[in-house]
DNA sequence: TTTAACTTGTGAATGAATTCACAAGCGCAT
DNA sequence: ATGCGCTTGTGAATTCATTCACAAGTTAAA
């Protein structure tokens, strides 16, 4: 398949939850263009983005409500669940452990690690936190697909390439620090402070 | 100024915490190939976003750390202090007023505010949590430059509507939804919903 | 059946970001 | 002083992403 911007996928993200939200009022067909007003595109956008995965409308009426949005979760593989696990089991662990999107879009944490005696044993907003010295076994046992990791930033690159050598291959990434994996690995990274800064360059430099 | 990319501002993000990682090692000089080895981009790009902001190298030696680094910060507003608000005290608030990051970079958290009366007149990791409404009068008093929004998906828009009429321009967005906003404000979004769906749409569609 | 009002899907055009490639400058060794 | 090895700064070339613009398809009304 001809590569797919990151992008695009982002936009197609944000099609499907405005799909959800005209799904959920009960209605039946959507134009580009109300599309991409929600989203803050166009609607030649819109098409264009559609259009690398086949075409999905009806000229002169637009799309169906209910097909679109079950096209756009099979493309963004919504349509299976996956098995998330946590590492790191501070307050962002928490926050996301407790994060109700997740499990609605067929994400389910199944555990979380730590290092720390004293939370090893205990439940994370009801999530187990385990001994992060049985990651290993436990990957090969339960093969989740994706790990979240909350760990400090100097942790965060030999964590990283232990998850990947266990068999990993989507992890997202909290740490404030750039990761170096294997092409065949995805990671997204959530940068907190970077977002800050952006913010604080355009307070800065606007005329 | 002429216009600078989104994607320029994150990379100067990037190298000016590798920056920091070097002048803490004692180093001097740092080349633009080694900036680049370590955020994973090329020298010349390197170069590149640099030369928006003037000519900061030595040929045939490189950049002084110290130097660098230093007008990184200016050019990023780094070198002067920001007031930062937290609109929402749940637990997402929460992870982020105990986050170090923050006010290693110059970012003070000043207050917290909920509707939740159980919450407020509390704090939070050691910040106040004050009445929401109150927001309007504090942010004249206080003058704060941004706010972190960190409320349901629903109370986001009319949030952010409130907090623009009273003065912020600059906002760091976690609810899992689409923000308008007028031209001279700069809103920042955090989607964990879309990163995790990228993750699913990378697993799905790797050959 | 014809017409009018819409809307898609998509090549072509434009615009933006990245990479190339090289002249020019700097430091060190000889 | 001269030459060599290294690195910057930057126009030009290229690649990538977005927008334009319109033929073709659909519905509904007359």
């Amino acid at each position: 398949m001809k590569h797919i911007a990151d992008s695009t996928v982002r936009r197609l993200s944000a099609y499907l939850r405005f799909l959800e939200d005209f799904e959920h009022r009960g209605l039946t067909t959507i134009s580009s263009d109300e599309l991409a007003k929600q989203g803050g595109t166009t609607s030649a956008q819109v098409r264009k983005d559609l259009s690398f995965f086949g075409s999905f409308g009806k000229r002169g009426l637009g799309y169906s409500v209910p097909e679109l949005s079950g096209r756009l979760r099979e493309i963004l593989g919504l349509s299976q669940h996956w098995r998330v696990i946590i590492i790191g089991a501070g307050k962002i662990g928490a926050a996301l452990a407790q994060y109700r999107g997740f499990r609605q879009r067929g994400f389910s944490i199944v555990a979380a690690y730590d290092n720390n005696p004293e939370k090893i044993g205990r439940t994370l907003e009801g999530i187990p936190v385990r001994d992060i010295a049985q990651i290993e076994h436990d990957i090969q046992r339960e093969a989740p697909e994706i790990a979240v990791l909350t760990v400090p930033a100097e942790a965060a690159q030999p964590m990283l390439d232990r998850l990947v050598r266990a068999g990993i291959h989507a992890i997202l990434n909290f740490a404030p620090t750039q990761l170096q994996a294997p092409p065949e690995v995805t990671v997204k990274t959530v940068n907190m402070a970077m977002e800050l800064e952006g913010l604080s360059f355009a307070l800065t430099n606007r005329e």
